[in-house]
DNA sequence: CGACGCTTTGAGGAGATTCAAGACACGTGG
DNA sequence: CCACGTGTCTTGAATCTCCTCAAAGCGTCG
C-alpha cells in the first residue's frame, strides 16, 4: 500500500498527484511554477529513521509523498507521545517554525518519500509569490483547528476515542484514493493508545469489542470497516 | 487587578505598555508605525459578553490589552469546552484564520479592553510591511508548540494538571509585570476544571490538599504561592 | 437580608490502568 | 522449509484514580 504514491519518474509540483492536498493548494498554475524549482524532491527515510528530531534547528517544511509518520514529543521521563501520526500528502515541520528549532521529532513508520521546501526558499517565495504566505498560514492555523478537535477528543471515553481514530485514519485515506473502507494499519497498538491517550492494552480490547459487534474486522494491522454507521454512532453519541 | 493596564489615554501600538508582547514584537520601528494606523483600539466588552463567536466570520486578530478571556469550542451536546483563557496582550483569533470562520467562541472572564486588526488590514500589511507576515506566521505555529505541551499535559494526573495550571497563570502574570506569587484567578473551579479536563470537586479538593502540605494560600479566587519549588517537583516528577 | 451561584466535602461507583501470562506473527538462520 | 526467538497482540484479574451524586457551607450582589 505505501508505495502505491512512490515512482523514480520526474515528478514535480505540476504533475504531482498530490497536487490537491500539499503546499500548491491554494496556488494559481504560475505560482506553482515557482514552487516546483525550489523544492527538494525524492528524499527517502527507511522504517524508525527520524525526518528530523527535536532539538535540531528548522530547516523548511516538509511533505510527504508516500509512507507515513509519526511526529511525537517526549514527556518529563523521556517516554515519548504521539502527537500525530503524519499520512501522504500531508505537510510536517511546523513544530519548527515558531522558534526556528524543532519542538518534535518525526520517525517514518515504514519507507517514506517526501519533498522538501528549505527556508531559504520560504523566504523568497513570501516576497515573490503573494499567495504562497496565505497557504502557509491557513496551513499553521488549519493546524490549530486541528488541536481544537483534539482537546474535545481527549475528553471523551476510550471507545469514542478508537471508533474516531479509525474514522479519522480512514477519511484521510478516502482524500487520497485509497479504500476508506479496508486499509493496512502502518503503526502498533502501543503507538495507537499512546497517540489516543489510553493503553495498548484497552485499544485491543475495544478493537476486539467493536469486532464483536460486527462494525470492524481486524487481524494484526489489517482493518476492514464492517458498518461504518455504526462506527459513527459510537464516536457522535 | 485587571484594572491595571487598562487607560483611556492615546495609547498606539508605539507607547503601548504591551509593546514586548503584542503584534508589534518582531517588527522595526517604521513597521509599528505602519502597523498602528490600522488597528481599532478601545474595544470594550463587560463580563460574560462574546468578542466573537464560533461560526461567524473572520474578521481580524484581536489582541486583548487589559482583562482576561476564555476561548471555547462546544462538544457534540453543546457542553461548552474551554480551550484556553487569554490574558493581557496575547492573541486572540487565530481560530478563524484557516476557514475563515471562528472555530471557537471568546467571552470575557471579566472586561475587557482590546484591539483589532482587521482582515483587510492583514492583506494590506502582508504586502506592505516585510515583517509582518512572520510575525503573523511565528505566532500562529507558536500555537502549535503549546498545543503540543497540552498533550503532554492531558497524559498526566489531575494534582500536575492543576500544579501546572497554577504555575502556568502565574509565568504569564509575571512576564508583564504583576507579581507572580500573589493574584486573582478571574475564572471559576468549574472553568478551570473544564480547561484541565477534570472535574470542579477535583480542582476544588486539589487546591485544599495544596494548601494542607503549605504550598498554597487559596481563599475563593484569591490565590497565594507560598512554596513554588515545591509546586514546581509537584508539576516535574 | 435573602437568594443564588460558587465552593467544599463525603460516599459510592465506573472506567481505565497495571500487572501477569499466554497466543500469535514475523523474520532469521539452520 | 521448518524451528526458533523476539516482539506484538490478546485476555484476565486486581487495583486505582477520578467521576458522579448529594448535601451543606460560604460569599456576593442586588
Amino acid at each position: 500500500m505505501s508505495n502505491a504514491l512512490a515512482t523514480k519518474s520526474a515528478i514535480t509540483c505540476e504533475n504531482c498527484n498530490l497536487d490537491k492536498l500539499c503546499i500548491p493548494k491554494g496556488l494559481n498554475r504560475s505560482e506553482i511554477g515557482d514552487l516546483k524549482l525550489l523544492v527538494n524532491r525524492n528524499n527517502i527515510r527507511q522504517k524508525g529513521e527520524a525526518i528530523y528530531h527535536a532539538g535540531s534547528p528548522f530547516r523548511g517544511i516538509i511533505a510527504l509523498r508516500s509512507g507515513s509518520a509519526k511526529l511525537l514529543s517526549f514527556d518529563r521521563n523521556g517516554n515519548e507521545i504521539i502527537v500525530d501520526f503524519i499520512l501522504p500528502g500531508e505537510l510536517l515541520g511546523f513544530d519548527g517554525v515558531s522558534s526556528q528549532i524543532h519542538n518534535c521529532t518525526a520517525i517514518a513508520l515504514e519507507t517514506v518519500n517526501f519533498c522538501h521546501l528549505p527556508t531559504r526558499q520560504i523566504e523568497a517565495l513570501t516576497l515573490n509569490t503573494p499567495g504562497f504566505y496565505q497557504v502557509l498560514l491557513q496551513r499553521s492555523c488549519s493546524q490549530f483547528d486541528i488541536q481544537v478537535q483534539k482537546i474535545l477528543l481527549s475528553r471523551r471515553s476510550a471507545e469514542e476515542r478508537a471508533a474516531s481514530f479509525i474514522l479519522h485514519i480512514s477519511d484521510r485515506l478516502k482524500i487520497r484514493g485509497y479504500s476508506e473502507l479496508e486499509f493496512r494499519l502502518s503503526m502498533s497498538r502501543e503507538e495507537i493508545g499512546n497517540h489516543l491517550g489510553i493503553a495498548h492494552e484497552t485499544v485491543s480490547r475495544i478493537f476486539n469489542y467493536f469486532q464483536s459487534l460486527e462494525i470492524i474486522e481486524i487481524k494484526a494491522k489489517h482493518l476492514k470497516i464492517i458498518d461504518k454507521k455504526k462506527l459513527l454512532s459510537f464516536y457522535k453519541d
